[in-house]
DNA sequence: AGGCTAATGCATCGATTCGACATATAGCGA
DNA sequence: TCGCTATATGTCGAATCGATGCATTAGCCT
């Protein structure tokens, strides 16, 4: 996400955490207890560059600017992408948002095929000796809730990520 | 969840990472260095009694049992639920899923209602100015795609919370 | 019966993340 | 002037993650 939002152009590491708040909906931000050591790990690999702006001394402001080292590191990552990148929805979220920067676009397709055929496999929330329990088969309300949401959310993203793939189709599988 | 999975019955680490996974439909697991731990924590909090099985020398099964201490800390952790419990969807279901253990269908209803109010401020995930992005404004596709699957979602979850709120309320708001 | 593979089950380890706190500047209203 | 909020960078202990190790049991093929 870091590499992602500092190649939209080069910002503080404050304004960075706002951004990846709003990505992800209020709903989970991250900690700058996780966000300044990240940054640290990224500039000691060289992805990221730190320029300390006025108030050195004290108060002091540090910009952040993405290297070309960086920007290849991104591409790299959004390219592999694999395992709870794909699965976890916040994770695969945050994919999304920067996989217009992916400049091979069956690369790109690639990574959307992953996701959707993740979500077509059939998965239930419970399960009962093994098989899975359907909504009808739920008496707990509170459950059949879970399953029902969670079945909207798979069907309108499935959709999507169909529509998405079969538009500007190039490659009939 | 622990504690949650414990109050349905006496189970093994193993058993109850399967069933952790499965509520989470597989996106998420949860590793082993975190569970074992957990139940070492809970068992310290005397919230769970650990039985050793058969087998005891070399191949040792430990049988997690839920103390009546135990359920009452469920009880109250599903009562005072906030924060990230609340905005974050993962969380947010894990409570769900044992909600129904509650006793008190007005702190079921609560706890309903703190999720409702979060999901109906209006929030996006791309912001320019301050101000939120709607879809029409935005050209990158795969970000469309996020706000689409988003407001489906919200959407759904509002519609059942509602629901749920309305069906059998006995006090009107 | 023998051997191979997968699943079961408990546990540890280093790296990462979380959540709370510390610190300093700037602006704004009571 | 006092208090509150926003901006901004960081630290610290506790919790979590992901990988790995190791032993036992179950199933399956030949």
């Amino acid at each position: 996400m870091i590499l992602g939002f500092l190649a939209e152009g080069p910002m503080h590491g404050y304004e960075l955490r706002r951004r990846m708040e709003q990505l992800h909906g209020y709903a989970h931000p991250v900690s700058f207890g996780t966000l300044y050591p990240a940054i640290a790990r990224l500039a000691a690999a060289g992805f990221v560059r730190q320029e300390s702006g006025p108030g050195t001394a004290s108060a002091r402001r540090i910009t952040l600017h993405l290297t070309d080292a960086g920007r290849a590191e991104l591409y790299e990552r959004l390219r592999t992408a694999e395992g709870t990148d794909i699965t976890d929805g916040q994770r695969f979220m945050v994919l999304l948002a920067f996989l217009s920067m992916l400049p091979d676009k069956a690369e790109r397709d690639a990574v959307l095929r992953r996701r959707l055929e993740f979500l077509s496999q059939p998965a239930s929330f419970f399960y009962e000796d093994g098989h899975p329990l359907k909504a009808d088969d739920i008496s707990d309300p509170y459950r059949r809730g879970i399953l029902v949401s969670a079945r909207a959310t798979s069907r309108a993203e499935r959709d999507w990520l169909t529509a998405m793939l079969t538009a500007g189709a190039k490659e009939p599988s």
